[in-house]
DNA sequence: GGAATAGTGTCTCTTAGACACTATGTA
DNA sequence: TACATAGTGTCTAAGAGACACTATTCC
């Protein structure tokens, strides 16, 4: 092994939250060529001291405002020569799920951060609409695995209401309200918040869940998940 | 994004195959520091043109005389600052499968190529004993999913003896005949290859099966699989 | 015949899908 | 009352585990 360096080596995030009953992802408007005006995936340089996930995590912070990031895992190295036009840049992408849809503030360089939803994206810069499809795809499978990683898309107390429509958003497509409770509330993953909510309109109050600590899975970060 | 180079990028690649009813793992023989003299995954440093996957099968073909690898699939990115200690190498990861128990020839660098038993593994350089363990992983969880990865660790024609026997290597258990061959054989996957098997003993000859091409997994090589 | 391996019939239990039903709030 | 949302009872069908059985070969 040589020790001369031959490859830039970047992160990216596909940052996924609910918002409005759909399934929405953090992009960026490029401030600066190549593509630019083009929307992309967060992302940057690592550090040459910077752990990989430790990268993505202050990209989002820098890009976004955004620091508390309870889900973040690995989803895969995308390494084509020509993904990038200036050089070879492999890129170590990552996703990762937030509950809080709230505004996020645009980054240094004059930067648009802005969430959009996953059924209506616009172009993307670099392949980063083939990162998106595979992040989505990790995504849905790894909730139909583990339905706790609604947890961390959905703010708590929720009500089951609110769980499913995230599951919904996320499959993109509806499911069978009876067998979701039967499977959510069977595996005594939650306990009751006791209040109820008043949903200014009508219909029944609903109860309100918080997902028990033991129940709410570990963001794997950099451990061998992917 | 600046345009400077910060990190080497090697491939590493956990080749897989059964023998003697057990699964094996291909090391090789480091013949230079550091941590000469101990074994070590496959792999090295990525050309500058070259796309991972290319890279990862180049290494296997160089360091072992392996060509035919019928599914190589990326595992994972290792990016530890300080997992190489010559200096920051970023090391993308691969799990491939071979029906191939065959002798390997050793590398360039007077290197050792040899088939190592999973569960009798000697002590590995950097971290190549996490990179081993993530891929031992990801394999049982992919052949558990998906029984029809067992066609690429064993060679057709197979009965479903071998098939089970190469199963029940992958996932380290004894698993119910019964249940093994109605999965297999009811979807439909195999076709019988009229012939039988002299077992030169006693017991009574086996069906031997070929897989249709139809249902054989294509390898995912680079897409995004992992 | 006995030992060894190949292959089958069938019961049970768990799970997910479907569908009809009841409960509790607002206007 | 009508209407909207929350929550339940229960039938069914598919899949996996378990276990006892039959089949074919060599000695």
């Amino acid at each position: 092994m040589g020790k001369r360096f031959y490859a830039t080596v970047a992160v990216d995030v596909a940052l996924f939250v609910i918002r409005e009953h759909r399934l929405h992802v953090l992009l960026i408007e490029r401030g600066h060529p190549p593509f630019q005006g083009r929307w992309a995936l967060p992302g940057g340089i690592v550090e040459p001291e910077e752990p990989l996930v430790a990268a993505a995590r202050r990209e989002l912070r820098e890009e976004t405002g955004l620091i508390h990031i309870p889900f973040i895992a690995q989803l895969a190295a995308f390494g084509d020569p020509h993904r990038d036009p200036r050089g070879r840049v492999i890129s170590i992408a990552y996703w990762a799920l937030s509950p809080q849809p709230g505004p996020v503030v645009g980054g240094d360089d004059a930067a648009q951060a802005q969430w959009w939803a996953t059924d209506m994206l616009p172009p993307l810069a670099f392949d980063h609409a083939d990162i998106l499809d595979c992040a989505l795809n990790r995504l849905r499978e790894r909730v139909k695995e583990d339905y706790r990683l609604l947890f961390h898309l959905v703010p708590a107390p929720f009500t089951l209401g609110e769980l499913q429509i995230a599951l919904e958003a996320v499959l993109g497509r509806a499911i069978s309200e009876r067998n979701f409770r039967r499977l959510i509330l069977g595996k005594g993953w939650l306990k009751p918040a006791g209040m109820r909510r008043n949903p200014s309109g009508p219909g029944r109050p609903a109860q309100e869940y918080t997902p028990k600590p033991t129940a709410i899975p570990p963001s794997p970060d950099d451990m061998c998940e992917p």
